[in-house]
RNA sequence: GCCCUCGUAGCUCAGUGGAUAGAGCAUCCCCCUCCUAAGGGGAGGGUCACACGUUCGAUUCGUGUCGAGGGCACCA
């Protein structure tokens, strides 16, 4: 575990101590100082703007306050020079170069643990996530879903909570009697029976092959007659295939929980009368209603339809339940925005439970749907109609490091658009290998030099002065931070967009600079410096699932 | 009609209550006798959709308008 302080943190508690000096009546905590880093490098590495926020409320000019409190300003090695008071009255401040450097002997301590910390304090979370129903192959979607879930469940792992992945499937639903008839449609067309395509059926090609395969399997049921056996024949193929995807994909699940048990094990049953107890359903039109407008729903949703059955939003409202009894205070469903409708809902159902559930219980990060190109134009999804595009085809044509960078590399809530034939055609100018390469280009360097990495790990860091040094230093520094936002937020696009930025410094020291020189001191400086980069590299493209390559 | 998300460079997208809004791709120019050119340096390109409000300060927060996508069944 990571015992770094960082520098954002360490600087704001020496003004903190200023500020109190300067102001004792604001020593009791009433203003809390924020550190922050200027876009303009020429303002410093880090900025305070208390002076500004606090002018009106102590009654002085932004700039005497300013000065007040760099008067006041604890002696420190952190910062390198006076600071300066700039514009309308902002503190500028710059690291001295043992603060900036500081960071490498942390990255060497802690290894591939660097970043990680006790945040989470081991409390249990689910994370769900894909949760697709077995009617078809695994599509973009999906693999968008799956690689924001994994990265989501592997930044919690970081921050030190105890993480749960769910997959949770209809096994039962009318969804899946589509599946079975139209397998079996396939199966009486094949044998010369004259077969009606069901409505709402599934027309992939996979269903075909379904067919062909149950009629191999079981020869004396070539029209498919026992639904039964045919139902569970297709559902476990399919599975199977979904498994194959997802573990080509490297994401693993740790449990998964069918929506079948929900019913043979009575929870749908005992949460309708456990609602019905509490008074939060009526009768209408021969229908049983919750009464979701009570928790801020739109409208009132109906629970058991007049034919008896129950809406499908009962099975998820039992199933959440079972996730608070289960033991996790926090829950983390990640899900296509298309299902947005069904979050109020479930949120409404387990606040009429009245057990004792937190409002906001649970976590929903979204995914916006994905505009796929292909041939210039674009590819409408549908499962039904058989139009898609496969996990499995971005795998075998993209590869998995690539497709999982990619999509993780963009907000969760941004419709993003995937040209197939460009990530086909120019997959080397995915932004995955420009990060990989650094990593890589690193582990050529010291393969060149042939030297033992153990005695980088003490190397002397002062002869490091230029500003490529500094610049990649506090990038460094900045890595354990951008995760725990990151984790935070429930954002890995920010895991991603983070190592962009530090392979980009990377490269532009490899350009400036030599590594392997004749200065000897400078020379174990420098190895020292990458090597550390190195380090952060693989830990960041460990937290997307993404392999870190020593040679490209 | 109601609800959710989004609107930033030609394209795909980051970003922030602060001082000159960024990256990649595309266009143009430069850099390998030198640790991987899957790289680096530079140029051009912007009314941060629009309006009003809050604020010392708004691209960022709020409201409204417009635009895009999605959701609004006794479908799942």
């Amino acid at each position: 575990m990571s015992t770094f302080i960082d520098n954002k943190s360490a600087i704001a508690a020496l003004f903190q101590t200023a500020l109190a000096t300067a102001y004792p009546a604001l020593a009791d905590g009433a203003f809390m100082i924020e550190v922050e880093k200027p876009k303009n490098p020429d303002h410093g590495h880090f900025a305070v703007n208390s002076a500004l926020q606090l002018a009106k409320k102590l009654g002085a000019k932004p700039c005497d306050i300013a000065e007040a409190i760099v008067a006041a300003l604890p002696a420190s090695d952190l910062i390198a020079t006076q600071p300066d008071i700039a514009g309308p009255g902002f503190i500028n401040i710059r690291l001295s170069l043992a603060a900036e450097t500081r960071v490498v002997g942390s990255i060497f301590a802690d290894g591939d643990n660097f970043g990680k910390n006790h945040t989470g304090a081991n409390q249990s979370v689910m994370v769900e996530f894909v949760s697709a129903n077995p009617t078809g192959p695994l599509h973009v979607g999906h693999g968008r879903a799956a690689a924001i879930g994994d990265t989501l469940a592997r930044l919690l792992t970081w921050q030190g909570y105890q993480v749960s992945r769910e997959f949770y499937y209809n096994d039962a639903g009318v969804q899946i009697n589509n599946l079975m008839l139209s397998v079996q449609a396939r199966l009486r067309e094949r044998s010369g029976l004259d077969a009606p395509f069901p409505e709402g059926g599934y027309h992939g090609e996979y269903i075909r092959e379904i067919a062909e395969r149950y009629a191999g399997k079981f020869p004396d049921d070539v029209s498919g007659n026992h639904e039964d056996t045919l139902r569970d024949f297709a559902v476990a193929y399919l599975r199977h295939e979904q498994d194959l995807d997802l573990k080509a994909f490297e994401v693993q699940f740790d449990h998964h929980y069918l929506e079948s048990s929900l019913y043979t094990e009575g929870l749908v049953e005992k949460t309708v009368a456990h609602l019905v107890a509490n008074g939060k359903t009526y009768e209408q039109d021969g229908a049983l209603w919750l009464k979701t407008t009570d928790y801020g729903d739109d409208k009132d949703r109906v629970m058991r339809k007049s034919d008896g059955t129950f809406t499908y939003f009962v099975p998820d409202v039992a199933y959440h339940v079972t996730k608070w009894q289960r033991g996790f205070k926090r829950a983390i469903v990640e899900l296509g925005a298309d299902h947005h409708g069904s979050l109020a809902r479930v949120r409404a159902g387990l606040q009429a439970m009245d057990m004792g559930v937190p409002v906001g219980y649970p976590d929903y990060v979204l995914h916006q749907m994905i505009t796929v190109m292909r041939g210039g134009e674009e590819v409408k999804i549908s499962k039904r109609a058989g139009s898609y595009v496969t996990l499995r085809e971005l795998i075998d044509e993209v590869g998995r490091d690539a497709t999982r960078y990619f999509f993780v590399m963009r907000k969760a809530d941004s419709q993003l658009t995937f040209d197939i034939d460009l990530a086909r055609s120019k997959s080397e100018e995915n932004p995955v290998y420009y990060v990989q390469y650094a990593h890589a280009r690193i582990c050529s360097v010291l393969a060149q030099w042939g030297g033992d990495e153990t005695a980088l790990k003490s190397a002397d860091l002062s002869p490091l002065t230029s500003k490529y040094e500094s610049d990649l230093t506090r990038a460094l520094a900045d890595f354990p931070l951008t995760l725990k936002h990151a984790a935070h937020e429930l954002a890995p696009h920010i895991v991603a967009v983070y190592l962009g930025d530090l392979a980009a410094k990377l490269h532009s020291y490899y350009n400036a600079e030599r590594f392997l020189i004749e200065d000897e001191k400078l020379k174990l400086a420098r190895l020292s410096l990458v090597l550390a980069t190195r380090q952060v590299l693989k830990n960041g493209l460990t937290v997307l699932g993404v392999s870190a390559p020593e040679k490209m």
